[in-house]
DNA sequence: ACGGTACTAATGAACGTTCATTAGTGCTCC
DNA sequence: GGAGCACTAATGAACGTTCATTAGTACCGT
């Protein structure tokens, strides 16, 4: 990282980022963080108050990033077909272009505080029941197939994960085409 | 854990193993370890040589029973879209019966030393081409309409992770059934 | 039946290292 | 001259691990 500009708060929460996914939180210390902004691990404290404080950060900001790219996706749309297909591509697209960030979201829920697991299991949970909402919605009018639409649900929304382990931007496929796929997916497990 | 009769080797990794699947590797100390099993740390030596010993115990143990058990599903099915069905039951099955053990899989390849790692992630990588392998037969011969074989089969893959993260054996359904169903997702993303 | 021996498994103490964090100090730019 | 930001130095706590030692148990030849 460069150092003829002083590290902004901003700087410090990216860098752990990356390397909270990559590592882990248990696995990461400060001075790891400091030293990828080139910088000694106290100096970090004159931009947050605690590493805990980071990983809080990290993991609110993603999630309302992706609630708000749901709620983008979904405004205005009435087939539930299309409503689905669009929640899995905004869903993928976000996995695609924020991997540090989603990984973190998925595997450091159990390195939060009590109090801020709660604030964040809160919002993750209100973003599934928004997909399963839809995927109910559809069994009812007869629209979508499935014996088990809580289930289905789950597998809808982790199957997106899969798209951040192999993707790369400079890959054969653009990160569109990719949920695009995904949002196929979604509409053929509920039939 | 009883302190009636005296550790041993699987009962340490037994019990590291519900414990890095709660709280990470990194999060997990080897006095927590000890504690699980109404021992002091040093104890565990008598047993196993390090804690990363241990970690790869756990992973390897896990990786060969998930390619035994899928070796055996596959044993003797000729018809493709049978194949995928069982691969992906026997693939579910595993994930409930096993799920600190899945989750320790999932989530701390990045744990492991280099030497280790590359073991791990050999076994790993043959699991999913095994299942990708089938999935490109299906699509050439014709049974399977996907334009993308590969990343079908990370879906597919991946979808099967979620299984675990709802389930509850004393919950409504029973594995077997829950397995049947993701067995049916998996051949409704290949078409 | 008995003493000797080897083995297993546990212990407290201590090792060196790393951890997150605090205190205090100085430079630099407005 | 004051705010912002980095520094060095130091803190207590926790880490994985090693060590010498002890208690209990099972097998052995006699």
């Amino acid at each position: 990282m460069d150092r003829s500009t002083p590290a902004s708060r901003g700087a410090v929460v990216d860098a752990a980022c990356q390397l909270f996914a990559d590592r882990g939180y248990h696995g990461t210390s400060m001075k790891d963080i400091a030293e990828a902004l080139g910088v000694r691990a106290p100096s970090l404290y004159n931009h947050v108050a605690s590493k805990q404080e980071i990983l809080f950060a990290i993991m609110d900001k993603a999630m309302e990033r992706a609630l708000a790219a749901l709620e983008e996706a979904l405004a205005g749309v009435e087939d539930v077909s299309e409503q689905l297909r669009r929640a899995t591509e905004s869903l993928v697209l976000d996995f695609l272009r924020f991997p540090a960030e989603v990984t973190v979201c998925n595997t450091e829920v159990r390195s939060l505080e009590a109090a801020n697991r709660l604030a964040i299991v809160a919002k993750r949970d209100h973003y599934a029941a928004r997909v399963r909402q839809i995927i109910e919605q559809g069994c009812r009018s007869g629209r979508f197939s499935t014996r088990t639409p809580q289930i289905a649900a789950f597998a809808v929304l982790e199957m997106g994960n899969s798209a951040k382990s192999w993707f790369r931007p400079s890959g054969r496929y653009p990160d569109t085409y990719v949920a695009s796929e995904y949002g196929e997916f979604a509409l053929r497990v509920v039939g």
